[in-house]
DNA sequence: GCCAACGTTGGC
DNA sequence: GCCAACGTTGGC
């Protein structure tokens, strides 16, 4: 990580494909975001960005960090031109998930996207944000 | 171009 | 299961 490096989140709802999906596939491309301006921040990943991965639904929780292995390209799931995805591939799974409650009552995250945009599936986290929920997470990245 | 109707997401 | 938030669609 340098400090070009771009923080975001991801959600997905485990019962369509979990942190633990992910960890056993080693990778992924991030396929059927149908909403713009989810579909501009993944245009907007850069390789090398980090992106947190949170269970939406069942759990409400940050499960890990991934890495951008691949910028967007036109999704293959759909021959419509407007989507993109992204490749993605875990990088380290939360020592201690990091659950929506805890992300509410902390005082430096008051102004995350994730609680503000509760509907946006794919969304910027600011370096400050980032290191807040590593550290809540009991994770490093190195 | 406005806005009502409708659909989807996701927290509670 | 309900509903608030918000995006999209289509009639005018």
């Amino acid at each position: 990580m340098d400090n070009k490096t771009s923080f975001w989140i991801v959600k997905q709802e485990p019962s369509q494909y979990s942190w633990e999906d992910f960890v056993k596939d080693g990778k992924t491309y991030w396929d059927g975001v149908r909403n713009y301006q989810a579909r501009n921040n993944l245009q907007a990943m850069k390789k090398g960005d980090l992106v947190f991965f949170y269970h939406s639904v069942i759990g409400k929780e940050i499960k890990g960090i991934a890495k951008v292995t691949r910028e967007a390209y036109p999704d293959p799931t759909t021959d419509d031109e407007r989507w993109v995805v992204v490749d993605l591939k875990p990088l380290k799974a939360f020592a201690h998930p990091v659950n929506l409650e805890q992300v509410k009552s902390h005082k430096d995250l008051q102004e995350i996207a994730l609680v503000k945009q509760s509907r946006l599936s794919v969304m910027p986290v600011t370096k400050k944000e980032s290191q807040v929920l590593l550290k809540m997470g009991k994770t490093s990245i190195h």
